[in-house]
DNA sequence: ACCGATTTGTTCTCACGTTCACAAACTCTT
DNA sequence: AAGAGTTTGTGAACGTGAGAACAAATCGGT
């Protein structure tokens, strides 16, 4: 019996599924909130921007949630799939950084209603100190480690300028965060064990750019006038 | 002779380098800003947090800009990258949804200093209309349009809530954007030619999450005591 | 002009991810 | 109870990406 049951820790999930089940999980609550109860692999990979295959696929390595000829129950696997990611359990969350990103962040619904909880926010600029934002006062950024103490946070947001990011980092990673989600626009060096995540907006913003770029192009070499001078003449 | 030269819009550039390339750039930047001419693909991997065979194998895609023995010239490559992701040029850029998000956004100097310029911010909420935001007049989404077609945008962004963007972006696309970012929690459907990045906060944190929860389970079931209750009890 | 040191550009191999295709398993009708 | 129709779960083929390793090219010293 090699079976790998849902609490075996040993069994892997590949990284590029783990990334696509919260969107699975929201396209569930979103057929859950329609008053649907059974959905196939076909309508749940569609509501989801996928293809079945892959979903069948995705689901497949979390266990054998499905009935064959029906398809899946959409509570209960939205429940498993809740379970699998971690979001049946609450998670506090510190934000490090309240400008402009911090206080959209701080006040982003999305986080609470999937079991984040921002237990603190905190800047080193302390003229910001006592401001509310969200329901939470903003305080001094030396209050990290009592505070990550308190409340056990694991995971902690960076919404710093680049060019503090990576002090923050050291930061956290010493007084116990081993989760960092990274907004400021830098590289950041952390010790084997902590993971991190990047979001980066002009990056995201450049990639389409490229894609545009050559998409003119395109249609300029298509056309019948005009051959691109080579750089090389200039 | 089989080189494609730069300027071959058929040279094929796969699409992880592309999303590595601005990291590259912004390496390049910063090591300028600290006045070093030259450097080898070691130094540039690690200024950019990756492989140096990775490294080396991007760059070669683009072309043969280094120069053996010595490294790259840092000036030079620079330039080469920002050419080939299109930020060499004006990117004008339309941001749809003014809330907290659309704010921090509106503000952001990275867009900016990358050749974005946010031409117009949009809002279908009426009270918002004519707020100053970041030096942008706020208008209504009816004028997107006109503002397309004046300033021939071909990036929009979208920053609205989930209810709204399907909507958003099924506007963008008949008037002729070809380039969505989208922030909204909820998967677009585009035509064809069409592209669509999306940047989601709760997913980031939902992914860490997972592992978080992992690396917990694992000390756990490392630790002699306390097996793990299965869900089918509760 | 040659030799050793250095570093790029590229080839080869392996791992990962996606997609197809189909057998297994379930429901419903007769 | 059996067969037709569905739909899942998975094995196999394919494509893309990562990393190691090395040949080609350049520089500096003698």
């Amino acid at each position: 019996m090699t079976a790998r049951s849902s609490t075996d820790p040993a069994r892997v999930i590949p990284e590029a599924t783990v990334a696509r089940l919260p969107v699975y999980l929201r396209a569930l609550t979103a057929l859950a909130d329609t008053g649907i109860r059974t959905c196939s692999s076909e309508d749940l990979a569609t509501a989801a921007g996928v293809n079945s295959a892959k979903l069948r696929k995705d689901l497949s390595y979390l266990g054998s949630y499905g009935t064959r000829g029906v398809g899946y129950d959409v509570d209960y696997l939205r429940y498993q799939i809740a379970r699998e990611i971690g979001v049946t359990q609450d998670w506090p969350v510190v934000i490090v950084g309240i400008g402009n990103l911090g206080h959209a962040l701080a006040n982003y619904s999305g986080f609470r209603s999937r079991g984040f909880r921002v237990v603190a926010l905190l800047d080193a600029d302390p003229s910001l100190s006592g401001e509310i934002v969200a329901g939470v006062a903003v305080r001094p950024f030396d209050e990290l480690e009592a505070i990550v103490h308190d409340h056990d946070v694991a995971i902690g947001v960076i919404a710093t300028p680049a060019s503090a990011a990576q002090d923050v980092a050291d930061r956290m990673v010493a007084i116990g965060i081993t989760s960092i989600l990274n907004f400021a626009p830098s590289v950041l060096s952390v010790p084997e064990g902590v993971d991190v995540r990047k979001v980066d907006l002009s990056i995201e913003l450049q990639i389409l750019a490229y894609h545009e770029q050559r998409k003119a192009n395109g249609a300029e070499a298509a056309a019948p006038v005009a051959p691109v001078a080579d750089g090389g003449a200039a």
